[in-house]
Order: structure tokens, then C-alpha cells, then sequence
DNA sequence: AGTTAATCTTTACGCTGTCAAGATATAAGC
DNA sequence: GCTTATATCTTGACAGCGTAAAGATTAACT
């Protein structure tokens, strides 16, 4: 009878809200009758498009990290020497999450990461953010001429990674972001 | 009547109970109710030592971060120079990781630590393992002989707790700590 | 037009955190 | 020693949660 019933993308709208709820209330807020009635719909609606609260937080996450990942795409892309990319990629990764700490926990709270700390091969599965950093960091190698041994390869990704994720963590988690200039911290 | 109304030490059971369950079920595994039951108690009954949920679990972590910190001193006293100090700290704080995964989500899944990242000061309220790497560094700072200004100091102190904690988190979340062997990796 | 599938609603269930009221044990005061 | 008070624990209740089943509504296809 109702000229919505079917709502048209509830899917996306569920997402959307989802991340909305988390801004502005908080993770813990968030629950799946909430996220339903934001979307005006029934508390079980969601069924229809995730089996799960965790399919739902699974795709908010996909969606968050689109654009995590595409903050470090561009920082990559207005740098031109690798090395610059790198630390450019660096500061875009703090920076984006001293402007929603949030995000942080929201990605990382519950550990998932799929990262093969190699240099070796490659791995579609891997998490994209690092796939990006292995890329650069490929690049990086190349340009500097220096022909390192694999196992010192690996240890300066993981080196970079850890520094770059830890002082956003740090960050994040002392609440200091707007009395430090976390982007300015040389990474190296 | 019966000879057991009181339990005798019920908040210690809880707050033991509480991070059994978390060792064996995981975080979202854990309820109050199921802390009370495991304690062989009502429901109801944490209410008379915990104000909420949230008191009990910081009443939990208080009592992690308390084994975190003594391992973490006793890694410090294992070595004499104050450079040695500082990398065997760090090796700790990833090992202390390493062996309780889900320790790293607990304990810093709900960002709330107080740590002033300054060396001008003492902050009785920082974090404890933050003061230990604060002690430790400024030990370092004085045996090294070299004066180096208080911003570079800073500096210092953030790069080396964002790498050592930002090491940690990559083995948590990537679940490789037990191909890498992260103890070995040169902090500096 | 009639069938099928997708989407949404309604209802129900068990689990959760929390509160209020009452029961019981311990401690304190006389 | 008895009473009183206080801390501790139980019972019962409530709203909110995630989830499942059954039915209603709409869209798509033949």
C-alpha cells in the first residue's frame, strides 16, 4: 500500500548510517535496531541484506577503509621522489586518523589484518593500505640502488609500518593529536 | 544459613574471573552475568564492588597492566647500560603482546591513556609503562652525554614508543608473531 | 496474468546491563 | 549478649539487544 515499502538502497543506507551513528555517538552506540530505524525501517531489515551485525560492520569497515586508502593514494600521488612518498604516505596515515580517532579503533579494534610481511611476492589479499606501502616501498628500494638483502627488506617495511601505525595509535589513544604536530615528526 | 552467603573476596574472584574468561573465550565472549556465574554468585551481585560493567573491566585492566608493567621492569633490571635498557623494554613490550594477543585489544581498545609527552616534567597520572620508557630514556639522555635540545628529546621519546607499540600492534593484528621473530628485529 | 524471488514487517525468544526491594551475614555500640 | 547498623548477596523486574520464523508487500520474469 505504502509507496516505500522497498526502500531503494537500503543496503548502502544501513552502511551510511552505521558510520554516521559511530561519528557522532560512538562505537558503543551503535547497534543494529539503530542503525534500522535511522534507515526508517524495521529492526529486522537488515537481514535481508546482512546475515549479521558483523557482515554490516564488515562493510562500514570496507567502506572507511575506501577512504583511508584513498587519503594515502593521493598523498602518494603529489609526491614525486619514492622517498617522498613514502613520508608523505606516512603523514597521511597519521593525519587521517588524528581528524577521527575513532576510525581508528572502528578498523583496527578487532584484529583481522591480512599482511604478508614479505617482499617477495604478491598478495591481492593483503590489506590494502599496505599494499600500497609495499609498492612505494618497492620503489623506493629501486631508486636508491642499494640492493638489500631480503631479510632487511622485510624488517624496514615492517619498520616503517610500525612507526607510521604506532604514533597514529599514539595519537589516538593520549588524545594529544591537537598539541602535537604528529605530521611534521620526521618518520626516519 | 548457609555458610557461604559471603564470599569472602568476591571482587578479586570477579576481576580473576572476568580475565580468565577473556583469555578463553575472548573480549566478547565476556558478561557480567557470566563473571557472576563463574563466581558461583547472583547476578546482581558484582553491583555491591562495581559501580557498572565499565568499572569492572577497568578494575581488569588495572590488574593486566599491572603484570605488563612488572615484566616490563623486570626487563629493565636484566640489563646494565641504559641503551640496553631501553631495547630490552622494548623487546618485552612486544613479547609481553606477542604471548596475549587479545591483551593488546583490552588494553588499549578503548583509547584512554594519559600520557604527557614531554621531558620537562613528572606526571604521577601517565601511564605506567609510559613513565618506565620516560625514566629509562632520560637515563639514556644522561649517559649518552649528548644535550640535545627538549624538542628533539621529545621527539625521541615518541619515535621509540611509537615503533616499539606500533611493532606490537602489526604482530596482534597480522597474527604473525609466530613466524617473525619480532624480539630480534633492532629497534634502533 | 500468474509465479517467483526479493524485500520488509511482525512477533517472539533468550541474553544482556541495570535497578529496586528484600534477605542474610558481619561489625559496632551499648 | 543483645540490638542495631552496614555491607553483602538474592530475587524479580525492565528495557534494549541480536536473531530467527512466519507472514505481508512489492518487483521481476515468463
Amino acid at each position: 500500500m505504502s509507496d516505500t515499502y522497498h526502500h531503494g538502497n537500503l543496503r548502502q543506507a544501513l552502511i551510511e548510517a552505521g558510520i554516521r551513528i559511530i561519528n557522532e555517538q560512538g562505537e558503543e552506540q551503535l547497534s543494529l535496531r539503530k542503525v534500522a530505524a535511522a534507515c526508517e525501517v524495521s529492526h529486522a531489515a537488515p537481514y535481508a541484506h546482512f546475515k549479521d551485525k558483523e557482515e554490516l560492520l564488515a562493510a562500514m569497515q570496507n567502506s572507511v577503509n575506501e577512504q583511508f586508502t584513498a587519503q594515502l593514494q593521493r598523498a602518494i600521488a603529489s609526491a614525486t621522489s619514492a622517498e617522498q612518498k613514502i613520508l608523505a604516505m606516512g603523514r597521511a596515515y597519521i593525519s587521517f586518523f588524528c581528524h577521527k580517532p575513532d576510525y581508528f579503533t572502528f578498523l583496527f579494534g578487532k584484529q583481522k589484518l591480512v599482511a604478508h610481511l614479505t617482499m617477495d611476492e604478491e598478495h591481492e589479499e593483503d590489506y590494502p593500505p599496505f599494499k600500497l606501502l609495499k609498492e612505494v616501498f618497492r620503489q623506493y628500494l629501486a631508486e636508491s640502488g642499494a640492493a638489500l638483502p631480503p631479510a632487511e627488506q622485510e624488517v624496514g617495511l615492517i619498520k616503517i609500518w610500525s612507526s607510521v601505525h604506532g604514533m597514529a595509535a599514539l595519537a589516538c589513544m593520549t588524545g594529544v593529536e591537537t598539541t602535537i604536530d604528529w605530521e611534521q615528526i620526521q618518520l626516519q
